[in-house]
RNA sequence: GCGGCUAUAGUUCAGCGGCAGAACGCCUGACUGUGGCUCAGGAUGUCGUGGGUUCGAUCCCCACUAGCCGCCCCA
């Protein structure tokens, strides 16, 4: 019994028209992020183990249980053998090119923004799967380059604004919190698993466990009996020091200033080890549990974690997945666009196959979109090929060769009209007769 | 990693312990160089994979695989 081979758990092949989908995404990103001033990074799509344990956090799920992690073997004796893995997000590549290639000594503020698929062995569902493309983009730099400041914060936000507003994405949400410095972070979680421990024997099992392993997490509780309990706990920004209360006061006031619309959520800790001071998620109804569009934060000490030099920075990843998801949700309710190729060349008999395709070379050259027939279809299949995929059809038969007056349908008025052949082009190329 | 639901035509889905079904799509013709609307006809398939029960399994049971939903976590 031979099995057919298919695509690997959690992985999937974008086929058209979904994948048209996806380059517009991608190219209004790329347009967002131009005019941004931020220009494009490409990093490996594996790196050494190491650098995501000491980045992202060994303790992270991501780290301890969700990477493709391998022995790569040595080649030869000098060779030592290394551990690498798929890379389960971006922004540890960037940081770490950031330090390989001295651009903090370049003085300036780097922006950088990244499109590629990041893999993480976790169950799949809609909206998640084990490869899985996130845009994202990184603000970071020498402190002098002012790469601390909260105008950083708040420009990336509104950046993202614009982005989702120009994807089309309708109704979403900026929800907004900041975690403080690592000592105010500690400091938190020191006081959360204290306010725990009276509470926690009244909470849901996971909200127990996660009293004493995570206390952070139990912030992120569904559970509905157990909200009033996580309204009465102490609130991370109680615990932050003043700078970073300052910092979290100008983001919001240049947010304001600027307005774009965004909530405070008092109970967004993100779960990736190296966030600092802002943190924040944009999310979007009917994607269900997956309901975050794109998350990010600061990440001031996130350099010097893996060897590099002080270089805060702030920046986001977006699942271009989810999006794709929410933007096919939306576009359910609104009719199919309108065929995008102007013409379909249905030549009559196999004997003007090859002069169908010379004419066809000649329309293309000139940028319209041409689809090509088969001569030996018969013109009633020929007709309903072309009524599927093209705007008209153009019919080359012996006469129209002859005479080089070709016969021209368009399918939106049902008009057809004899088009002299250096005509045809021009009279395609306007909307309304092509 | 855990729990629940699901798997039948290209697609969306019915179905039943005894010949495999519908709609849409596809093909052919009515119409020999004219599509859409209509009418007539046609083909859809290892019923996810492997085992078991049974005279007989697409149906019942088990395992596996995959998808969906939730948990964990996260984009």
């Amino acid at each position: 019994m031979s099995q057919t081979l298919k695509a690997v758990r959690g992985t999937r092949d974008l086929l058209p028209p979904e994948t048209a989908l996806w380059n517009r995404i991608e190219s209004t990103a790329r347009s967002v992020f131009a005019r941004y001033n931020f220009g494009e990074i490409r990093t490996p799509v594996f790196e050494d183990t190491a650098l995501f344990a000491r980045s992202v956090g060994e303790e992270t799920d991501i780290v301890s249980k969700e990477m493709y992690t391998w022995e790569d073997r040595a080649r030869a004796q000098s060779e030592k053998t290394q551990t690498l893995t798929l890379r389960p997000e971006n922004t540890a590549g960037v940081v770490r090119a950031y330090i390989e290639h001295k651009l903090g000594e370049t003085g300036q503020l780097q922006k950088l923004y990244y499109i590629g698929p990041q893999f993480r062995r976790e169950r799949p569902q809609k909206g998640r799967y084990r490869q899985f493309s996130q845009i994202g983009a990184e603000v970071i730099g020498p402190p002098s380059a002012g790469s601390e400041s909260p105008l950083r914060d708040a420009e990336v936000l509104e950046m993202l604004a614009t982005l989702l507003d120009e994807l089309g994405i309708k109704g979403w949400t900026l929800e907004l919190n900041s975690v403080g410095s690592a000592a105010d972070r500690e400091r938190y979680n020191q006081t959360l698993r204290e306010a725990l421990i009276p509470l926690a024997p009244k909470m849901c099992v996971d909200c127990r466990r996660r009293a004493v392993t995570n206390p952070l997490r139990v912030l992120d509780c569904k559970v509905p009996e157990d909200q009033p309990i996580i309204e009465t706990l102490p609130r991370i920004y109680d615990s932050l020091d003043e700078a970073s209360k300052a910092h979290f006061a100008a983001v919001t006031a240049t947010l304001d200033a600027a307005g774009v619309p965004y909530t405070r959520n008092h109970r967004l800790v993100r779960g990736l080890d190296y966030y600092t001071r802002t943190t924040f998620e944009f999310t979007h109804g009917g994607l269900g549990a997956q309901n975050a569009l794109l998350g990010g934060g600061r990440y001031d000490g996130l350099s010097e974690a893996i060897g590099g030099p002080r270089a805060p920075g702030i920046g986001f990843a977006m699942g271009e997945d989810r999006l794709v998801l929410t933007l096919l949700a939306q576009e359910l309710n609104q009719k199919s666009a309108p065929p995008q190729v102007d013409a379909y060349i249905a030549p009559l008999g196999e004997s003007l196959n090859s002069a169908a395709l010379a004419l066809a070379r000649e329309l293309r050259h000139t940028g319209l979109y041409i689809e090509l027939g088969e001569g030996s279809f018969r013109l009633k299949k020929s007709f309903e090929a072309a009524d599927k995929t093209a705007r008209s059809i153009v019919i080359l038969g012996e006469d129209e060769l002859q005479s080089g007056i070709l016969t021209v349908k368009t399918f939106a008025t049902g008009v057809q009209t004899k088009v002299p052949r250096a005509e045809l082009a021009a009279f395609l190329a306007e909307p309304l007769k092509g």
